[in-house]
RNA sequence: GGUCCUAUCGUCUAGAGGCCUAGGACGUGGCCCUCUCAAGGCUAAAACACGGGUUCGAAUCCCGUUAGGACCGCCA
C-alpha cells in the first residue's frame, strides 16, 4: 500500500509557521515512503474563505518547496458528496434528523452553563418520529461504548463516547461541517496517515466514529505538538512574525525555515544541520516529540546564516536582487555581485541584513559617518592615500593579494600597524568604521571605484585642513 | 465546569532501568585569532517540576500533586 498523507488548510490567513510545520512533515513523511502528499482546501465556511488565502498557502507552500502531488482539490466543489453520504447515513440509521434551532441551542447551551452541566447536546430530536415541515440538520448519533485512538505520537488514548455529543454532520443550510468533510476525503482520497496539529486530538474519536459509520478502514493518526510563543500560548501575531512570507521578507533562505521547522518537535540523535535529502531520508513519525516547544527566532537567524554561508555566491547574487531593489539599487547586470556576496556572507544573518550591509558598493557618492572622518580621516591619512594611488593604479592585475601587497608594503615602510592604514581606507570607501575586510572589499568593489573613492577623500582632508 | 494532552539547562533537544559526574545545539559570559565587524577555535555558567511507590538500581516504569496547554459550535 502506498503512503498518502494530506495537508489540509482553511483559507482564512496565511500559511503560518504552526501550518507549514504540519505541511512539512506530511510532505516529508510522504517522499520518505514515496508516497504522495496531497494538497486539500477546507473551505466549507464560504463566508470566512477567501481567494487572497489560498493563492497565500499556496505561495508558502511552493516558496518552501513543498510540492503537493496531488490537488489542491476544494472541498467547495464537492458539496454533493458529503450530501449524500449524510443521507445514506440517514437511511442507515446512524444519523438523524434534528430539528433544533441555532437560537434554541443557543438557549439550551447557556442554560446548561449556567446550571454547571457540560454545553452538551441533548440528543431530544434522537428518537423522534414525527416529520415537521421544518428545516433540520442532519446529526450523527454516536453509538455507546468506548473509542481508542492509537496515535503513533501520542500513544493510545481513550474516549468514552458518552462525552461525545451528536454532532451535526449537514447544517439546515445543507452545507456539511468540519468533522464530517474531514473524514469523507480522507476516507474517499485513501489519506493512509493523517498527520496533523494536537489540537485535532478530540476530534479524532468523534471521526473515527463516522470512519466506522461509513465503512471505511481507518488511517494512521500522528498528531504534532504545537508550536508556542515566548510567553508559551499558541503562536499568534502577537508573537511577531508567524506568517512564512514575512520571513521570506526577512531575507531568510526558505531551506532553513525547513531546518528549522524539522527540528522544533522532531529529532534525530544530535544533528543540527540536515539538507532536504537527508531530512528525507532520515524523518520518521517515531521521534517526533509529545511536547509542545517554543519558537526561537534567534536560532532560525543561526540557521540561516549557516545557509547564507553554504550558498554559491552567485545563486545568492541573484536571491539579492530583490533586497537591493527595495533600496532603489537595480544590479542585475553587475559583474562584481558575486564578489561582492562573497565579502559579506560571512558576517550576515538575512539577506535584508546583506543588501544593507552592500549599499556602499553601489552608491553614486558615499557619505562619511561624521565621527570616524572626525577620527580618521585626518593626516598623515592624505599622504598615505597618496601613496596607495600610485601604487594601486600601477598593479596589473586588481586582486586581494596584489593588493594585500601593496598595503603591506606600505606599512612597512612607514612602520605602521596595519589597522593605522586600514581603518582610515575603510572610512575612505565605505564611510564607516565597519565593514567586510579591507583587501577583499577593495577587489570586490573594483579598482575604479576603490581608486575615485581614496581621490575623494584625500580632497577631503584638503578641504578640511584649508578650512 | 467537562474531556484530553504534556512536563530534562532561558530555548530546541539527546536519553528506551545501570553506559549519566545527564550529552549536543541556539543564546549568554570569558579566552584565542584579528585591519573593523563578523566568522572560526577553545572554554564557563546553566536542567531531570514535586511527592510517593516498583526495583539491587529510575531522568527513564506506575500512582498522585502541581503547573502549562488544547478542545468542548448548525467554526475549521
Amino acid at each position: 500500500m502506498t503512503v498518502r498523507t494530506r495537508f489540509a488548510p482553511s483559507p482564512t490567513g496565511y500559511l503560518h509557521i504552526g501550518g507549514a510545520r504540519t505541511a512539512l512533515f506530511n510532505w516529508l513523511f510522504a517522499r520518505r515512503h514515496k508516497g504522495k502528499f496531497v494538497l486539500r482546501i477546507e473551505d466549507t465556511d464560504v463566508a470566512r474563505s477567501t481567494k487572497e488565502s489560498i493563492q497565500a498557502i499556496l505561495d508558502g507552500m511552493t516558496w518552501l518547496g513543498l510540492n503537493w502531488d496531488e490537488g489542491p482539490f476544494f472541498q467547495s466543489q464537492m458539496f454533493d458528496t458529503y450530501r449524500s453520504h449524510a443521507y445514506g447515513l440517514l437511511e442507515k440509521g446512524l444519523a438523524y434528523r434534528c430539528y433544533c434551532t441555532p437560537a434554541e441551542l443557543e438557549e439550551r447551551r447557556e442554560a446548561a452553563l449556567k446550571e454547571g452541566r457540560p454545553p452538551k447536546y441533548d440528543g431530544r430530536c434522537r428518537n423522534r418520529t414525527d416529520a415537521p415541515e421544518a428545516p433540520y440538520a442532519i446529526r450523527f448519533k454516536v453509538p455507546p461504548g468506548v473509542t481508542i485512538v492509537r496515535d503513533v505520537i501520542k500513544g493510545n488514548i481513550s474516549f468514552d463516547n458518552a462525552s461525545i455529543e451528536d454532532l451535526v454532520l449537514l447544517r439546515s443550510d445543507g452545507t456539511p461541517t468540519y468533522n464530517f468533510c474531514v473524514v469523507v476525503d480522507d476516507a474517499t482520497m485513501d489519506i493512509t496517515h493523517v498527520i496533523r496539529g494536537d489540537d485535532h486530538i478530540n476530534n479524532t474519536p468523534k471521526q473515527i466514529l463516522i470512519y466506522k459509520a461509513l465503512g471505511h478502514k481507518l488511517p494512521v493518526f500522528a498528531h504534532l505538538p504545537m508550536i508556542l510563543g515566548q510567553d508559551k500560548t499558541r503562536l499568534s501575531k502577537r508573537h511577531g512574525a508567524t506568517s512564512v512570507m514575512a520571513y521570506r521578507d526577512m531575507g531568510i533562505l526558505p531551506h532553513a525555515l525547513v531546518n528549522y521547522l524539522a527540528r522544533l518537535g522532531w529529532s534525530h540523535g544530535d544533528q543540527e544541520i540536515f539538507s532536504r535529502a537527508e531530512l528525507i531520508e532520515k524523518f520518521d513519525l517515531e521521534s517526533v516529540g509529545k511536547s509542545s516547544g517554543v519558537f526561537n527566532p534567534e536560532k532560525l537567524l543561526w540557521l540561516n546564516q549557516h545557509y547564507i554561508k553554504e550558498t554559491d555566491p552567485t545563486e545568492l547574487g541573484g536571491l539579492l536582487l530583490p533586497f537591493l531593489e527595495e533600496h532603489g539599487i537595480k544590479a542585475a547586470g553587475d559583474q562584481r555581485l558575486p564578489g561582492i556576496v562573497t565579502t559579506l556572507k560571512e558576517r550576515v544573518k538575512t539577506l535584508k541584513e546583506m543588501a544593507e550591509g552592500a549599499l556602499f558598493y553601489f552608491r553614486e557618492k558615499i557619505v562619511y559617518d561624521p565621527k570616524a572622518a572626525e577620527k580618521f580621516l585626518v593626516p598623515p591619512s592624505d599622504e598615505l592615500f597618496t601613496i596607495l594611488i600610485e601604487r594601486l593604479s600601477g598593479l596589473d592585475e586588481f586582486t586581494e593579494a596584489e593588493i594585500e601587497r601593496v598595503f603591506n608594503a606600505v606599512i612597512e615602510e612607514k612602520g605602521l600597524k596595519l589597522g593605522k592604514l586600514a581603518q582610515p581606507v575603510r572610512v575612505a570607501l565605505t564611510g564607516g568604521t565597519v565593514s567586510p575586510g579591507i583587501f577583499e572589499m577593495m577587489a570586490a568593489m573594483g579598482r575604479d571605484m576603490a581608486l575615485s573613492r581614496l581621490k575623494s577623500a584625500v580632497q577631503y582632508m584638503k578641504s578640511t585642513v584649508a578650512g
